[in-house]
DNA sequence: TTGAAAGCGCTAACAA
DNA sequence: TTGTTAGCGCTTTCAA
């Protein structure tokens, strides 16, 4: 900056004043201090800037997702991205991999690069220990999972309103022996998913100890695998609810393989790509990410707007797909 | 970093050694920083240190995909941030929608975040609007297509190569009425694999100019158009190449409409989830993005550590994956 | 082993 | 309309 201040021959206030589109600079200067710029190739470091600005904003926010590469997550970093960059603002992305230690790891490694806010998909027991950057007012919203020791705005699906959904749909179609398949237990969405699925049953005067529930599946191939012990006992369901997509997919090929899958009907929660094409289609409980992320976007910009009031959990709710394995009547 | 200085009763100098574990600081002196360092939550700010120090890394780089929500970009995303994490380095992502002026101005956002490097998925015309920056060392990337007017690193799949070997797989298994469904001509990419598919072709003995070409699909529902439209006409192929996903997908729906996903053979270029599961399962072109991710990630880094050597595309190769759709005979 | 002073590139405050 | 000075939080340099 310096040096296009020599160049164009004033001062360098008047070359930030320039660059930065202040006013009250004649034109005659504002072209003279451009050219400098573009003869020199030369670009405004925001790090330094904002070192000294009032409010010190870096105009970058840090994302925590599950895994970048998983589609649910980097539906809402589209969402989000979209939302900030209308505004200037760029999104540091991570991987925490359900992992605790990662989590808490890169909170500190953006904090340490005074991003102006965190989105962030919790998994740690408690995200107690943001509460000192919180309570000085950084921006910080929970997405897909309610955040736990801190009060602060969350953005999540109705997973055990959803899971009642798949339930009730179930039941409708003559169904009173569902299998619940699911996700670790540590993970709040699952749990969730699972409550509102057994509850639903419950209410529908099926008894909750009896139904068959496997927990724990993190992949394909352990749902895959619990879902053939499952139908192979003796007393298997005629229906199976999967509480998210690798689960769902390890039970397809289950049924495939066992060529049942026109005979034995499933719901799964989640949407995914080629559900329709399936045979038969499946049958989902859809949540919305793009609306996750927009909504957390809109709240993290709110909060950044100076927006004080209590912290809220913000629900999207989900959605039944209807496309045929969860229409199957119960076999005999 | 003053205050716990002040704090501990120290110079702010053996904070600044204390934060970064220099060496030359006594145990004592160090335990009682730390202890300042906690009670006040002090958090080094990265920025600040970058502005004074030698080499004036951020730990930071930028990423251009196509979109963060796109599969095979996400997953480049995520092998790219396996990689750098591991050095302590932070990653900006962001969505060009194969748009030349977003480009642009992404990659102008990210120098003035001062990144150390940047990984581009080049969708301008030309990219020598980063030679200045380039020329002063900024380490750069291009990956899944290469740069025009620059010389730089490229990462690449080879797709004439894998779409030739599509072709020959087809032509081996007796079709010689073989069409070409593909992306927008503009995208390097879509070129090369319609070359390397029709060379093949040619090579076999194939009137070139006899083959259908459906160009410009850019999404499903245009490649279903396309390929109903050519399995309608007087003389339909009995084969079809789609150089892309979502063409993939296009002309898997339009088969399954008119019932001919067991008689018309097809192949897609890129792999994706769920292709062994359709009837009959999609015999793919795989690429590999975490190959490609990885290699990106590793070429970064050589060239922040000063790898000086001349600029050099790395092509990853791509993988036939056999399973049913592009097997099938031809029908009469 | 420790610290004082200078300065990185920029903007705020104020003066001309 | 323009420029000067101080200082953001830190690291470098150099001296104690």
């Amino acid at each position: 900056m310096r040096d296009v201040a020599a160049l164009a021959g004033v001062g360098i206030k008047t070359v930030s004043r320039v660059v930065n589109e202040e006013p009250g600079v004649s034109e005659a200067t504002r072209q003279r201090v451009l050219g400098a710029s573009r003869q020199l190739n030369y670009q405004l470091d925001m790090a330094a800037g904002s070192l000294r600005r009032a409010g010190r904003k870096t105009l970058s926010i840090g994302l925590l997702l599950p895994s970048v590469a998983n589609p649910f997550s980097s539906e809402i970093h589209r969402a989000l991205e979209d939302a900030l960059t209308a505004r200037g603002i760029a999104v540091f992305a991570a991987s925490i991999d359900d992992d605790a230690e990662k989590e808490k790891a890169l909170v500190a490694a953006f904090l340490g690069r005074r991003v102006d806010g965190l989105v962030v998909t919790p998994i740690a027991r408690s995200q107690a220990y943001v509460i000192p950057e919180h309570s000085r007012d950084l921006p910080l919203v929970f997405i897909d999972r309610e955040p736990v020791g801190i009060e602060a705005d969350a953005v999540v699906t109705d997973n055990a309103a959803g899971s009642a959904r798949a339930a009730a749909h179930l039941l409708e179609h003559g169904h009173t022996r569902v299998a619940y398949l699911g996700d670790r237990p540590d993970i709040q969405t699952a749990r969730e998913r699972r409550r509102g699925f057994i509850e639903e049953l419950g209410r529908a005067g099926v008894a909750t100890s009896t139904i068959p529930v496997r927990e724990g599946l993190h992949d394909e191939e352990s749902a895959r695998l619990a879902a053939h012990e499952l139908l192979s006992s003796g007393n298997p369901p005629t229906a199976i609810f999967s509480s998210q997509n690798l689960v769902t997919f390890g039970v397809m090929r289950a049924l495939r393989e066992r060529g049942e899958n026109h005979r034995v009907a499933l719901v799964g929660f989640d949407d995914f790509t080629l559900a329709d094409m399936m045979e038969p289609g499946i049958t989902v409980i859809a949540q919305h990410p793009e609306r996750i992320g927009k909504l957390a976007a809109e709240r993290l910009l709110a909060r950044m707007d100076g927006d004080e009031s209590a912290p809220q959990t913000y629900v999207v709710p989900s959605e039944l797909i209807v496309r045929g394995s969860g229409e199957l009547p119960p076999s005999t």
